[in-house]
DNA sequence: CGGCGGTATTCGGTGTCACTATGTACTGGT
DNA sequence: ACCAGTACATAGTGACACCGAATACCGCCG
């Protein structure tokens, strides 16, 4: 599968995935990308992923709480807030907006066959 | 609907949505941009099609041919070569890939089964 | 003791992409 | 001559995922 295109998908995507995740629970950076390697998404890495949470914290999407791990440094715990909730919202409708045109197109590309004679 | 959302959405999407069209038939960039808009995507400007052509076709999958117009400039027809063909199923993939996974997290967050059973 | 591997976070630098804004070129109508 | 519609081009911007390396904390093995 096209890594590289894939990386560009996951542009605005990634953001509204982890969001879902800590939606349904509240997680830290180690765990989110352990379960996005459970997922499928086997190519990101901590970097990203602790990048991303950065900058989420810093919109003010997420709450975060500190909390001591027995097996390293502090874990710093994520959970949706408010603003996020309704962020995220948003991140679906854009989502299915763009998921229905792009299922259309693809659909076309299958079902379409061209008994090439319209000419 | 977050249009800054949408606009980190379309990197890497936009690019198979313009091969996905010009998959389906030829067509040159104002045209595209024409039926980008009739698609829904109203916020897509000539701007940035036209660069996105030029990648595409320096990336050699697409060919193009020079074709006068009565009503302006010499268009600019695109049409999907065998590489881009290749590339285009390659987009597939990613796509369904991707939206397979963030279908399953939209469904999870509707249907809210809290099923943690691994505890 | 000292290093090593697993846990957990941080950060500077890179490349790619969609977007903005502007400019150029060609035509027909007034 | 001017303007609107058609058609293409492009330099600069901001956002984001990725890469690589560093840091901190712990337990275990030699």
């Amino acid at each position: 599968m096209g890594k590289q295109q894939m990386t560009e998908m996951l542009k605005g995507t990634l953001e509204g995935i982890v969001l879902a995740i800590v939606a349904s629970e509240p997680a830290y950076g180690y765990e989110i990308t352990a379960k996005l390697r459970d997922e499928g998404f086997s190519d990101i890495v901590e970097g990203t992923v602790y990048a991303l949470l950065v900058r989420i914290e810093q919109r003010g999407l997420v709450d975060v709480t500190k909390v001591p791990s027995e097996k390293g440094p502090p874990r710093k715990v994520y959970s949706l807030n408010a603003q996020g909730g309704e962020y995220l919202e948003e991140f679906w409708k854009s989502w299915s907006f763009l998921a229905e045109r792009i299922e259309q197109l693809h659909h076309h590309h299958h079902t379409d066959n061209p008994q090439h004679e319209g000419e």
